[in-house]
DNA sequence: GAACGGAATGTAAGCGCTTACACTATTCTC
DNA sequence: GAGAATAGTGTAAGCGCTTACATTCCGTTC
């Protein structure tokens, strides 16, 4: 067992290599301004003290952190993991490091967590969604904190966005859903409120019901949590609709699951009973029996997009220009072709 | 749009505030310890002024960050968010903020996090298992700084452990797949390197076999990563041994879900054709057809109490001993009794 | 009402680093 | 080979905060 040596500062390093405190810090940051000889006697002393820099002065003293900061609404389904993974990846290799929190979905703690990033200097922030209180905007505005929104696509934002149209794929899933026969469709929204992507996606329902001449306030809909038990419920609740729904469309995947999981336990079968679609095509959509039809969306792809989207912003290297991504509808197994 | 205001310090709350910087400083961090008239004029001029405090400052003057972090071998799968989730959740109870970053199971990538991590101040850390560098744990506890392994259970080992017994659970599990009637067992395994839960569950499935006196040393066994694609391969080879196994035991509820899939791709039906257990049960193993044998893992109380300890620990209040949790098997649909 | 003591507040010294600027050694120019 | 340009290194001033210690204030006590 060691005795508690003191922590070694760069101080340490200095004296023990016989040089100046700049000279180890520039061996450190920018290594072609010091002289090989130099370099290597410094190099051996950080080695041989074991010298790690002390963030919280580097940060004070430099006021860059090469630090992102990214707040994601949950980290308990997978929803956001493969964006976020991508992301963090696509960071790494570009020398910057991801501090990662999560909201629960509510604005009070998402605010608490930008502040926090903030405080803790976060060059800058991914987050999710762009519906929030001006308030924040201000705010990172008046930091001068750039901040990009992802997993949406808003062209007309003055903030950047990485995304895609939530609004237009769900008119398109539901252009095929009604191309397929369904006339008699419920849908499973996430909760809308605050959240921009489940607000969109409702709204895209409607929309492709308007342009088929159908009643789109007809269609019967429950906003819940995006849960697997809370998506079983919501489907039993709706299957009690008159008339009996012939598909429950979901806003995303784990509502899907649990809409599947509700109609195995009412003793329906999918797709000849009741057809059921879910949105993202995260990789639970793939795992179940019956396969889900929903919509894919290019996560590593969106990760990996916004990190360089950010740093290019960070380093005043882009213009911040928002980046639209393709969706594309998988149709599986759980939509039944009532035409067929 | 706002001009670029200068971010204020806490030199301009006290002289918005008609006080000295320490007063401030104390409102900030022990509010009672200051008249409530003072208070509440500073309190104002924080709020007029949008202020917060700067982190690294803070740090650098008080050597102390309420900040733990947490290194967690992926993000992609669900294997450690819900454990993570209750961490967090315990944590931001008692003040403390998280840190997470990820190493893809590699030891290089995750010292180097654990080296960022203590740059950054961090009070104390959680990492997943105990398997690495005595060097790590020297510079750890050179540093004092705190470390707690989850995910495991060690009695024995010097640094506090919170986690279950990974083989003797998987001893259990494999005494109930024998007390089945299955005798031709084969497993998918994690890659045991670096990697001691999988190790601990082969051995475990080992411990069973010897117990009933068949061969430990004649099962197929493949280590494979954690992934569903690389299950279903692994199960596709397993299946050509001889004798063909009457169950393929998984390292975890991934893999299973693998199998699965390969078992579906190659015509045969579990467990009517084939026998398949997990481990971990998470969420993917009851929501998948059949659902899936494995060993239930109390994830959530394992971050709760995770947190709690470590705390304990960085405020010097615990002695920071090992908790046990308690694992149970989990029989469902997948595992076939052979003798019923 | 002087002397005392505890509570409230102020003063100022760092914490470990980066970097503008100053200085010295080296190389180049003619 | 003198002078200028350049490269390499050193000096020291902060960055924004906490906190030990000093000071002031105010209510008690006798």
């Amino acid at each position: 067992m060691s005795e508690l040596r003191d922590v070694p500062t760069l101080d340490d390093v200095a004296r023990a290599a016989g040089v100046s405190t700049a000279t180890v810090s520039r061996c450190l940051n920018s290594p072609e301004r010091v002289v090989e000889k130099t370099r290597n006697r410094v190099m051996i002393a950080v080695e041989a003290l074991g010298y790690t820099p002390n963030f919280g002065a580097r940060v004070m003293a430099a006021k860059r952190t090469f630090t992102i900061g990214a707040i994601i609404p949950t980290m308990e389904n997978a929803i956001f993991a493969r964006g976020l993974q991508a992301f963090q990846e696509e960071l790494h290799a570009r020398g910057y490091t991801l501090l990662v929190a999560s909201s629960a979905y509510q604005p009070k703690i998402e605010e608490e967590q930008i502040r926090s990033l903030v405080a803790r200097g976060a060059d800058g922030l991914l987050l999710i969604g762009h519906d929030r209180d001006p308030a924040m905007y201000e705010y990172l505005r008046s930091r001068s904190i750039p901040v990009l929104s992802a997993w949406v696509y808003l062209p007309d934002s003055d903030q950047p966005t990485v995304g895609f149209d939530n609004r237009g794929s769900m008119r398109e899933l539901a252009q095929k859903v009604i191309d397929f026969g369904h006339r008699h469709i419920a849908l499973i929204s996430g909760i809308t409120q605050g959240n921009d992507r489940a607000a969109a996606r409702l709204e895209g329902l409607r929309d492709a019901l308007r342009e088929n001449g159908l009643d789109a306030d007809a269609v019967p809909v429950i906003e819940t949590p995006y849960e697997i038990e809370s998506g079983a419920q919501a489907f039993r609740t709706l299957m009690q609709s008159d008339p009996r729904p012939s598909v429950v469309m979901c806003g995303n995947d784990v509502l899907a699951v649990g809409a599947l999981r509700g109609a195995r336990e009412m003793g329906l079968s999918v797709p000849e009973d009741v057809s059921i679609t879910g949105f993202d095509d995260i990789e639970l959509a793939r795992i179940v029996t019956p396969q889900i039809t929903t919509v894919h969306v290019p996560h590593r792809e969106m990760g990996r997009i916004a990190a360089q989207t950010l740093i290019d912003i960070v380093e005043k290297r882009g213009n911040g220009a928002s980046v639209e991504l393709k969706s594309s509808v998988q149709i599986r197994e759980s939509l039944r072709d009532l035409t067929a």
